[in-house]
RNA sequence: GGCCCCAUCGUCUAACGGUUAGGACGCAAGGUUUUCAUUCUUGAAAUCGGGGUUCGAUUCCCCGUGGGGUCACCA
C-alpha cells in the first residue's frame, strides 16, 4: 500500500449531473490532482428502479466537458479492483456480506415491507422512535445468499469521529440501528457498497456533502465490524438555491451541467466558480483560469462549513472574465458557435469581417445566451448588412440641422481614400486630426451612425476597421446621399 | 418531533483573541469616451440576540433564535 491519494466521485445514474454533484466531483478531483493521486469515477447503480437510461453517458460527458478526468471509471475498469460499476461488483459485496454473517454480525430478515411498516407505524403512534434492533430475532437463520441481509449493530455507543472540515463530530446511539446491507434483489445498499468499494479501490479521502453526517455512525459501526480503517472524511457544505435558503436541487431548478455548456459557459469559468462555493483560496485572488492553477492552491483547510448560495450573477461575471482571457482564435470560435443562422446568411457576411468584429462582441456579452439576444435584437445587424436608418439620426445634438453633417462626412470620405485600414488605431490616426479640428461629436457622431445606423454602437474607427475600406466608403457616401440638398 | 450540523455586507467570503471588520459579485454616484460596451475612481452595505471567560471578543464557552440536514429493501 502506497500513500497515494485516491479520491472518487460516486454518483448514482438517476439523471443528469447537476451543479451540486459537479462541485463534489471537482473537489475530489482537485485534491487528487494536487497530490498527484488518482481520481476514480464510480457509478452507484444499485437501485435498478431509479436508474435512468443514458445517465452514465451524460455524467461522463459532463465531467469530460469540465476537464475532470478519471483514472478509472465505468469505461475503464481497473486491473486491480475491476469494474467501476457497482452492478458489476455484486460478487464482491456478497463475499464481504458472507464474512459478516460468519462473524454473526449480519442476519437475514425475511419480514415483508408491510410487516416492518406496521411496526414502524405502531412505534410512531406510541411516540417513540422505531428501531429494528429492538425487533431483532433471537436466533439468526442461515443466509441463503439471496434474502435481505441486515447488519447487526454490535455495540451501542456514542460515536465521535474526525472530519477534516468540521473537526470533531459525534452522534449518539439513537443513530445506530440494524440497517439493511443486502437487498432482496441481490443488490447491496449504498450504506454497504460504498464502504466495500472505497476499501477495495484504496480510496483515501471521501468528499461528500453534509447530508451524510447523520449516517456516519452507521458507516463507522460497519467499518468496525469489518475491522477496517475508514478513509479521511471531508464534508462539503451544501450549495443552496439563489435565495440562500434551501439546498439546490433538481426540483428547485438546478440545471443539467451540459446546459451551461449550451449557454456558453466555459468549463474553466464554471470550475472556477464552483470551486469558490464552499472553498476559498485565502488571499484576494478569485480568478483562476486553469485547473492547474486551481489545483495548486486547493486545500482542505479552506473548505467552508456553512452552505453557500448559487449566485448566477457572479457566474456570469466570471464567465466574461474567462472569455476576455481567451486568445483571439478561441474567442472567434466561441462567437461563431453562438451565431444564429440569419447572421451567416446575411448579404455581406464573411469570416474575415466576423473575426475583426469579435472583440467588440466579446466585450458586450457574458455568455452565448446574451450573444443570441443581442443579435436577435439587431444590435449587430450593421456588421453584415447595409444599415437602414432615419437620416435625422445623423444629426449631432449640437447641430441645428442634419445638413451640418453632410460636408463633414464628405470631407471624411476624402480622407478615407488614403486611410490605412490595418487596425482601428490606424483608422483613428487618419481621422482624428479632422475630428479635433471640427469637433469630435460633430464628426464622429454622424460617421458612426453612417456606419452602424445605430444610436449606440462601437466607435466609428472600430466600425470602419471591421467593415473595411470599401464598405466604409460606401456607407459614408450613402449617408451623404441621404441628407437632402 | 429525536438526533446532528451551521451562523460576518443582499450574495460568495477574509480577518495568530487586539484591523477604521478587508476583498469580490451585484447596486449607486462620478471620471475617461461622439454614443453603447469596456475601463477607472468613489460610495452605501455585515459580525443573529443574550449571557459569560478575558485588559480586550467576529474569533473561546453556555443559552436562546434562525436556517439546514437526517431518521428507507434511495443514494
Amino acid at each position: 500500500m502506497s500513500n497515494k491519494v485516491v479520491t472518487r466521485f460516486a454518483p448514482s445514474p438517476t439523471g443528469f449531473l447537476h451543479i451540486g454533484g459537479v462541485r463534489t466531483a471537482l473537489f475530489a478531483y482537485l485534491w487528487a490532482k494536487k497530490n498527484g493521486g488518482q481520481f476514480i469515477l464510480r457509478i452507484e447503480d444499485t437501485d435498478k428502479k431509479r436508474e435512468v437510461a443514458g445517465s452514465i453517458e451524460q455524467i461522463m460527458r459532463s465531467l469530460s466537458w469540465l476537464g475532470i478526468s478519471w483514472e478509472y471509471g465505468p469505461d475503464k475498469p481497473s486491473p486491480d479492483f475491476g469494474s467501476c460499476l457497482q452492478s458489476e461488483r455484486l460478487a464482491t459485496y456478497k463475499s464481504y456480506a458472507e464474512r459478516l454473517v460468519e462473524k454473526g454480525l449480519a442476519y437475514p430478515d425475511t419480514r415483508s415491507a408491510e410487516e416492518l411498516d406496521a411496526l414502524r407505524d405502531k412505534a410512531q403512534a406510541e411516540g417513540r422512535p422505531f428501531l429494528v434492533r429492538e425487533h431483532r430475532p433471537k436466533e439468526f437463520e442461515t443466509w441463503d445468499g439471496q434474502s435481505t441481509l441486515r447488519f447487526k449493530v454490535s455495540e451501542l455507543k456514542r460515536y465521535t469521529w474526525h472530519d477534516v472540515v468540521r473537526g470533531q463530530l459525534s452522534a449518539g446511539e439513537e443513530a445506530l440501528d440494524d440497517f439493511i446491507i443486502m437487498k432482496a434483489d441481490g443488490f447491496p445498499t449504498y450504506n454497504f457498497a460504498h464502504i466495500i468499494d472505497d476499501l477495495e479501490m484504496g480510496v483515501t479521502h471521501i468528499f461528500r456533502t453534509d447530508e451524510f453526517i447523520s449516517s456516519t455512525p452507521k458507516f463507522l459501526s460497519l467499518y468496525e465490524a469489518l475491522e477496517i480503517k475508514h478513509p479521511i472524511f471531508t464534508t462539503l457544505p451544501p450549495i443552496m438555491g439563489p435565495d440562500g435558503k434551501k439546498k439546490l436541487s433538481k426540483r428547485d431548478g438546478a440545471k443539467d451541467t451540459l446546459d451551461y455548456a449550451k449557454d456558453g459557459y466555459l468549463p474553466s469559468a464554471l470550475c472556477n466558480f464552483l470551486a469558490l462555493i464552499g472553498w476559498n483560496p485565502g488571499g484576494e485572488q478569485e480568478l483562476f483560469f486553469t485547473e492547474d492553477e486551481l489545483a495548486s492552491v486547493f486545500s482542505l483547510e479552506k473548505i467552508q462549513r456553512s452552505g453557500g448560495a448559487f449566485n448566477e450573477e457572479k457566474l456570469r461575471w466570471m464567465n466574461s472574465e474567462h472569455l476576455k482571457q481567451l486568445g483571439r482564435e478561441a474567442q472567434t470560435a466561441y462567437v461563431t458557435k453562438g451565431l444564429p443562422d440569419s447572421v451567416t446568411t446575411a448579404p455581406q457576411y464573411s469570416d474575415e469581417r466576423l473575426a475583426r468584429a469579435v472583440p467588440v462582441i466579446i466585450e458586450r456579452i457574458h455568455n452565448l445566451v446574451e450573444l443570441r439576444e443581442l443579435f436577435a435584437a439587431g444590435e449587430f445587424d450593421w456588421l453584415f448588412k447595409e444599415p437602414s436608418y432615419d437620416p435625422e439620426l445623423l444629426k449631432w445634438k449640437n447641430d441645428d440641422s442634419v445638413h451640418a453633417a453632410k460636408s463633414r462626412l464628405q470631407h471624411v470620405l476624402g480622407l478615407l481614400e488614403t486611410t490605412d485600414f490595418s487596425s482601428p488605431e490606424a483608422v483613428k490616426n487618419a481621422l482624428w486630426g479632422y475630428a479635433e479640428e471640427i469637433g469630435r461629436g460633430e464628426v464622429l457622431w454622424p460617421l458612426r451612425v453612417a456606419l452602424s445606423g445605430k444610436e449606440r454602437s462601437p466607435d466609428p474607427f472600430m466600425c470602419a476597421y471591421i467593415l473595411g475600406p470599401e464598405e466604409t466608403q460606401k456607407r459614408v457616401a450613402t449617408a451623404c446621399a441621404k441628407i437632402a440638398g
